[in-house]
Order: structure tokens, then sequence, then C-alpha cells
DNA sequence: GTAGGGTTAG
């Protein structure tokens, strides 16, 4: 606002006092009994004073009621114009916020410096690079391409629209870069995947505040680089830095996809020792994070916790228990959420439609399905084909799955025809195994995990030759089969474990540990069952290969380190494998432990000899 | 006036 129309506000106030009265207002009811007062009382409500009243409307996010104020003044101001391309700038319709800019241009109004940054802002929340090319040209017009505050939300859109070449070209050509340019840059840099550009920037920026570390370490967070958000953490809290809710929600989300439950309750903790809000979203997070480290008792404890919940959060809980095959609960959280008045997401069935598929309620899936479109007017996604998919085919209805596959409206994807495949291998059937394998390989030769199931499904039912061409046609293509890894956390430190690991410090130890629990759990009546492994040959090759699978050597440094009858949790970045699961099983049993493994999947409860799973996964 | 946070099938 320049000085002299603040200035007149000013006077304006001090000959009618209500406009002060106006700023303590907090609630629509509250602004519109005074607006009925002056109303009543013929107090002039001219353009500044609907000035005031917008602009405080719209601080309130009580845009229809700004909107109203406007449609009854005659001559709208440049404060006004501001106000509303500001206040629709993040809202659900940013396209208004560029309306409004262009209505003001036709009245003769001309921006200011202040009209900018929220025109660009709305032009990426809208999605649409045309028309923030459109705004850039309006500045460069108008001459503030060179207001940092311009040239940084410049940078953000920029990035966020994809184009990550004319961010770097904008953030190169300020003269004086400020924290917030750092800052744009190394979250756009995030936003296109490039975590190495983002952290150079990091390292080499003069001054860092909470706002950068934050946007590095959700930056490494969303870009799957977990470990390293976690590094960067303990970095900001080796400087005596204090995190806020925001840093901790990526910290916690890390945890979560880690596996590490030691480091998410020590987050847990000094979230609490520092009396941060647990709000909505870190809620959540946490909710999320101790159902996927396996500890869904404490999920729940948090969840009922919480302050206020809205459908993500009851479904972080309803997907945990999914992931732990605990279909009833998850169906009957589902039907609390609904009572409790709030509308599932798309999400929420996902997550229920998984349940469904993990338990085997066939009939209660389908159902489910059906009233998605009909009772929500959800339109199924791929995702929820995908479930009902695995739904059909892990109840054995094959060519039921088959034919839901052919005739769903979407055209399927390679995750559906990869679940499809996953059925195959569970009952073992050669026959749909081979069609669908073939268009998997033909849609993604790239990925390697299409060769490896149906290779294992050819091992499975002992077709050698063919388990022998699969291997021959990665070879040919140079598919690579991304290494297997098993983490265990212990003491707040995390180990991972490779197949074959030879690195471990104390190796020699655990391996003459696996070879002693291979002796108690072969009494028992374990032998070894070698089928899913692809690249071995003989017997004995074999053999002594899947016995250095990295979930072997995992348990048995567990075992190795925690005491007799302790549960063990540990966390797999693949699915596990036949033989892993046997032998956890026979471990569980031996041992007389609990081993809770997550894999890519789900979660596996061992006890008694027993698995969660019920051999389905 | 510009920068940061939760959920997504197999």
């Amino acid at each position: 606002m320049s000085s002299v129309s603040s200035l007149v506000l000013r006077n304006l106030e001090l000959k009618n006092p209500k406009l002060l009265f106006l700023e303590s207002c907090t609630t629509l009811s509250q602004l519109k009994i005074v607006h009925a007062h002056m109303i009543r009382t013929h107090t002039i409500f001219d353009v500044f004073a609907a000035s005031r009243f917008i602009s405080i409307s719209i601080d309130k996010n009580l845009l229809d009621y700004a909107l109203q104020v406007f449609y009854q003044i005659q001559d709208p101001n440049l404060f006004i114009y501001n106000s509303f391309i500001r206040g629709f700038s993040a809202s659900k319709n940013p396209d208004k916020s560029f309306h409004f800019y262009v209505q003001s241009k036709r009245n003769g109004v001309v921006p200011n410096n202040l009209t900018y940054p929220f025109l660009v802002k709305a032009c990426a929340q809208m999605g649409s690079l045309d028309t923030g090319i459109q705004a850039h040209g309006q500045i460069i017009r108008h001459g503030f391409d060179n207001d940092v505050y311009v040239q940084n939300s410049l940078i953000n859109m920029y990035s966020t629209l994809g184009d990550i070449e004319a961010a770097t070209y904008i953030f190169r050509r300020i003269s004086c870069l400020d924290v917030v340019s750092w800052t744009s840059m190394i979250a756009g840099y995030n936003r296109s995947g490039d975590v190495v550009s983002a952290r150079k920037l990091f390292d080499k920026m003069p001054e860092k505040n909470l706002v950068t570390w934050s946007v590095m370490i959700s930056g490494y967070a969303k870009n799957n680089f977990f470990d390293k958000a976690i590094e960067l953490y303990n970095l900001l809290q080796s400087k005596g830095v204090q995190a806020n809710e925001t840093v901790m929600v990526s910290v916690i989300a890390s945890c979560a996809h880690l596996g590490a439950l030691e480091l998410g309750e020590r987050a847990h903790d000094y979230i609490l020792r520092n009396k941060m809000t647990v709000n909505l979203i870190l809620g959540t997070a946490l909710v999320d994070m101790y159902a996927r480290c396996g500890s869904i008792e404490e999920a729940i404890r948090v969840f009922d916790e919480l302050p206020e919940r809205d459908a993500l959060s009851w479904t972080a809980l309803i997907a945990g228990f999914a992931m732990h095959g605990y279909a009833e609960t998850a169906l009957e959280y589902f039907s609390r959420m609904v009572k409790s008045g709030l509308t599932p997401r798309e999400i929420t069935f996902t997550a229920v439609l998984s349940a469904c598929s993990h338990g085997g309620l066939v009939k209660k899936g389908l159902e489910l399905f059906k009233s998605m479109k009909r009772d929500y007017r959800i339109e199924p996604r791929l995702e929820h084909y995908g479930c009902m998919v695995d739904l059909l085919g892990r109840a054995g209805k094959l060519v039921e799955a088959e034919e839901f596959v052919i005739e769903m409206p979407v055209k399927p994807n390679a995750p559906i025809w990869g679940a499809l495949l996953g059925a195959c291998r569970i009952h073992k059937n050669v026959e749909i195994a081979e069609r669908v394998g073939k268009t998997l390989i033909e849609l993604q030769p790239e990925h390697s995990g299409y060769y490896v199931l149906l290779s294992n499904i050819y091992a499975r039912t002992n077709k050698w030759e063919d388990v022998e061409n699969m291997r021959q046609l990665m070879k040919e293509r140079g598919v690579v089969k991304p290494p297997g890894y098993t983490l265990f956390e212990m003491d707040g430190k995390v180990h991972k474990f490779t197949i074959g690991d030879k690195t471990h410090p104390e190796i020699q130890k655990i391996e003459r540990m696996w070879e002693e629990i291979l002796r108690k759990i072969r009494l028992a009546g374990y032998t070894g069952n070698t089928n899913d492994a692809l690249f071995d040959i003989d017997e004995e090759e074999k053999e002594s290969n899947i016995h250095r699978h990295s979930e072997k050597l995992a348990i048995a440094y567990a075992i190795m380190r925690t005491k007799a009858h302790d549960s063990i949790r540990i966390v797999k970045n693949l699915r596990v494998c036949e033989d892993c699961h046997t032998a956890t099983k026979m471990i569980s049993k031996v041992y007389e432990r609990e081993l809770i493994v997550r894999d890519r999947n789900r979660f596996h409860h061992f006890k008694g000899g027993a698995c969660s799973c019920m051999d389905y996964w």
C-alpha cells in the first residue's frame, strides 16, 4: 500500500472508529454485525471501508463474503484487487486471481510490485505454464522483473510447473539473492528430483534458516532418500538448532519409510519434550509411522489422542490395519469413520480394498468397490482396479481376475498385470502366467521384477529350461535385478544387510550364528526350499546362496544382539522369498520369538511356526 | 508481498 493511501485510511479510522473495531472481528458473524450496524447508522461505506472489510475477510479465508462486499462497491482500488489476487492464489480456484488481475487492468487500475508474487503463485497453483509465462510477460512489461520478491515467486512457479531451466535462469540473474531465493531454488531442484544439485546449493549458501533446512530434509524424504533426510536432521540437531513441526513431519515420515521404530520414537519424544503441537498433519504422520514400523497399538493410541481427525488421518490407520492383515478391524474403522460424518476419499478406498484382499474378503471387497461409485461418486482409479485384481487373484479366482483386467474401462498398466502375475505365482498357474508375463515384459522390458516373477513361477513348477531362458533374456537386454536388502535397527542405529554381505564388521560371527540357527531348524524339520533362487543352476550352489539372503543375515544378527524371547523387527525392500518365509516360521517356533517382518507389500507376523499372512503374499 | 509438512494397489 502506498504511504498516501495508508494515511487516508488512518484518518478515516480516526473519524470512524468502527473501522478499528473491524480488526478485532474474528468470525464471519462478527463481521456481518459490524457491517449491518454501519448500514443502519448510515456510516459511510466507501471504497476505503470496503477495502478494510475485504482484506480482513480474505485474511480469515472468508472469500465468499469478501466477494459479496466487492459487488457492492463502485470503483475498486488496487488494494482491493491485490487482496483478491492474494486471496485466490492459494484457493481451489486460483484462476480467479487471474480474472481479478485482468479485470483490474480493464478498469484502468495500474498494478504494483505487490500484485505479482501472488499472481505468479496462482499460476503455479493452477498448474498452467502458459498462464505463468503470460504473467512473466506482464511482469517484464511493467518493469518488475528486478524485484526480488517477484523473482523468487517466479523460481517457484517455474520449478513447480516442471521448467527447472527457466527457474535456474531466473535465479542466476538475481542481483541481490536473499535467503528465500536460495531456499526456493533448493526446493525447485528437489521438486525436479535433483537432490544432488539441491544439496550443492544448500552447502554453498551463506546463511540458512529453518525453512531452508526443512526444504532440504523434505526434499530428501520426497525423493526416497530417507536415510539422507535423517542424516541431515541429525546435523541440524548437532548445531543445537531447535526443529519445528514442519521439519518433524518429514523426519517422522522418513522413519516410517525406513521402518525405524526407535528413531521414530525418539523423534516423537523430541516433539513432546519441546512442547510442539501435534496438529493434524504431524499427528497423521505419527499414526502412519507407528503403523509402518509394526507398532499398530501405538498407532491407535496416537490416533485416539489426536485433537482432530480428517479422512487422511483415518486412512493412515486403516491402511496400517490393512498392511498387518487385520482386515476386519480395517473395515470396522472404516464404518466408524463414515459414522463420524467424514466422507471417504479415493485413497481411503485403496486402503479398505487392500485390507479386503489381504484378508481374503472377496464378497466384502466387491461390495465396497460398487459402493464407491454408487454412494460416494468416486470413479475407481487404476489403484482401485489393482486392488480388485489382487483380491480376486489372491482368492484363487484367476480366470475372473483375468477377465476383470480385460474388461476394465481403463487401460490396464503394468502394476495391474503385475498383480495378476503375482496371483499366478501363489496359485502356481503357469498358463495364465506365461500370457500375462509376456504382456508385462513387452510393456516394461527394463523392469527386472517381472522377469524374476515369471521365472520364479517356472521354478516353482520345475520348468528349469524356461528359468534359464528368462535368465538369458535378462542378460541380453542388460536388465539387472535391484539388490535386495534388509534393515535391522538397534540402539538408534540402522544396520543394513545385503545378499552375501561381507562388509558388516561382525560378519564372521553372524555367519556362525546362522549356521547354528540352520542346525537347529533342520532338526525341527526344515529343508531348504530353493524354488525362488533365480540365478542358480545346481541345488548345492542354490542352497548356499539363498542362505546368504539379507533377511537371514539380519535375523541372525538380531538373535545375537537381543535377549532371548525378545521380538525382532526387520524391514526388507523386496518381497520375502519362499525359503526365507519358511525358515522364519521355523525360527519363530524353535527360538520362541515373535518376528515382525515388513516386506515391500505388507507385514508378516511370525509366531509359533506360523505367519499372519497365512502363506499368501 | 516471495520459500517448507500427512495418505496412494502389487
